[in-house]
DNA sequence: TAGGCCATGTAACCGGTTACATGATTAG
DNA sequence: CTAATCATGTAACCGGTTACATGGCCTA
């Protein structure tokens, strides 16, 4: 999911400045596609705004830059529809925590352990914020999406929490922590 | 998740070739880490062996390029060690599928369609996939994984079978295919 | 008075992909 | 006869991040 479509679904939601995009990116519901820093939305607006797939209009403040204010066009809409009617990419799941799973024989339980409880703090704020999301919109796939999330982090915080003994157990039985090997030897190259 | 810590990990499961382990992160169990590909594997491994946290035998084959199989030296596990013992970063999900759902009153009721079909199917690949894995392994945090990995995915199959009705007809309410786009309806709540 | 929030933007860098180059063997 | 599989590697490119530059206002 490029910086482009996203911007361009973001814009179609509403209006944006390039500070509003970012934030909504990164902590709205927009986070699940792409996440954005200043140095690529801003190129990607003014693209936009140069293919005409975009307007702005600024307003003035005193002091700080001109907010820019963005529309999405009807030419922006197109090309939006036309992005989203090609088949969706396949979603992509990334999961460091799965690879410290995998490893857990070679890993002390107690890394295990804080690899899980941070997880299940994740999954609990990410549920939490798409329960405040869900609660405040009228619009109704929004709310969709919303509780389809909801369901899949209940699942996943449910599992790790009925089965994270057997986890823990696998990394418990490595030889670990009793071996003199106290941190020193780890940063010894580079 | 880096490449480097990635074949790191692999080389921890095993002896591999740079070939085998491409193949490992695009369709085996480690597929959940990061997607390498020859032009990130290959210097990957060379600079690993320079650092001795990798090393390699070469097996000559009449016709094709020796085989250079890695093994992983107690440096590199150690180095493994190390990274994954930080905190993981939370993971990442990331879903052009979504994307979809939440512009779906922008959308002809097809395409919505298609997109629920296509994650169905993807998500009942991956889910046989998983039981293959899980089936064919004697490792227990392998096993582990793949059952967390199953029942997330099974709910998110779930609910996508009992809740597509929903998202299909906000699809359909819009002004579809061949009407002449009016100005969209300025709600813009956030 | 330190730090966070607002608000824009540029430039250097970098991790990774894509396309290329080579070529024998096997399956359809 | 074609396409895929095996098997290595390089070079150009590119999307995106990080760090930088600027600066006023508000809160702890």
């Amino acid at each position: 999911m490029s910086i482009r479509t996203l911007c361009l679904a973001i814009l179609h939601g509403g209006d944006a400045t390039g500070y509003e995009i970012k934030k909504l990116s990164v902590e709205g519901k927009y986070r699940y596609f792409a996440d954005a820093s200043f140095g690529s939305i801003y190129p990607t607006l003014a693209r936009l705004e140069a293919e005409g797939l975009v307007t702005l209009r600024e307003e003035q403040q005193a002091g700080k830059p001109a907010r820019k204010i963005y529309s999405i066009t009807e030419a922006g809409r197109q090309a939006l529809v036309a992005e989203l009617s090609e088949l969706p990419a396949p979603d992509i799941f990334r999961s460091a925590f799965m690879l410290v799973a995998i490893c857990a024989e070679l890993l002390p339980k107690r890394v295990v352990t804080a690899a899980v409880d941070a997880r299940l703090g994740n999954l609990a704020a990410e549920i939490g914020h798409l329960e405040e999301i869900a609660g405040s919109t009228n619009d109704p796939a929004t709310r969709w999406a919303c509780e389809y999330g909801i369901s899949c982090m209940r699942t996943s915080a449910t599992f790790l929490a009925a089965n994270r003994a057997r986890i823990e157990e696998i990394a418990g039985t490595s030889r670990d922590e009793a071996a003199p090997t106290p941190a020193a030897t780890l940063e010894m190259d580079r």
